[in-house]
DNA sequence: TTAGATGCAAACGATTTGCGCGGAA
DNA sequence: TTCCGCGCAAATCGTTTGCATCTAA
């Protein structure tokens, strides 16, 4: 149970402040993003068997852009051709990717680059700092 | 003068021992990277100035996944649709973006993770590891 | 009532691949 | 002489957008 600490209707509740409307799409989609620990597509997420409503992919595309643009969501690029996406009120997360087959595992460290990124946003003047770490290798699966 | 003490004959002596043969495309394609203090994208790499002969995009493209997979390049997520690349052997960058205007800055830091690096290796079995650290944010520009 | 949201379908842009020719080894 | 690498063109795939309709506010 992924983000037990964290509540559909305070999610939609954040949404509707920003200007989003309560539509049966949003709601499912946060659903989707809530119960899943890892990033997903949006194809995952259109496809996804906790999806309560059937969504079009520009819906989605649409709906997950909206929740980026309000930083709800947090892009994650990953090396594959689509991008990843996850919660960003989610505790923030560093990976470990398979660069040969694209497994993703979770790294369960403590972020080492916290104290720098105030530094550097006080060093660069750039206004809401935000960072993506990940580790790229071939997992023991692919070196068999 | 990026990578002044990096030789592109050297580089070409790495491809040809790792079976690659010396065509005039992939010297032009090292000799463009080997001139970017920033990485690029198969499209800028193929309209460089400094691109000393024509190449096809599928020429670029086949020939960057090559040093890609012998790991002479580095891929870069950043945010864009396209990738980008820069050669493995200078020295490690880190970068800060501009999520409104895709503007890159090299960081000048010394990168916090190569020990966590070697740790997460030895823990999680996995080989080659390898890391991309992003700072995203707004730039001073897109502020105004 | 009406401005924002959705579905459908078409457009886009960055790869990615098939194929026949040309050049490095 | 062989086989890898190249250009050309077509196929893919993940978005991205236009438009008419629907619906939350």
């Amino acid at each position: 149970m992924p983000h037990s600490s964290l509540n559909l209707e305070s999610l939609l509740e954040e949404c509707a402040k920003s200007g989003l409307r309560r539509t049966s799409a949003l709601r499912a989609c946060l659903k989707v993003l809530l119960s899943s620990d890892q990033p997903l597509t949006l194809q995952e997420i259109g496809a996804s068997p906790d999806l309560e409503v059937e969504c079009d992919p520009a819906t989605v595309y649409r709906l997950v852009t909206r929740l980026e643009e309000r930083r709800i969501v947090r892009r994650i690029g990953f090396h594959s051709r689509a991008a990843h996406y996850c919660l960003r009120e989610s505790a923030h997360q560093d990976y470990l990717i398979c660069r040969e087959c694209g497994a993703v595992e979770v790294l369960d460290i403590a972020c080492p680059v916290e104290h720098l990124e105030k530094q550097i946003a006080s060093e660069s003047g750039f206004r809401d700092l935000d960072h993506e770490l990940e580790f790229y290798g071939q997992c023991l699966t692919c070196q068999g």
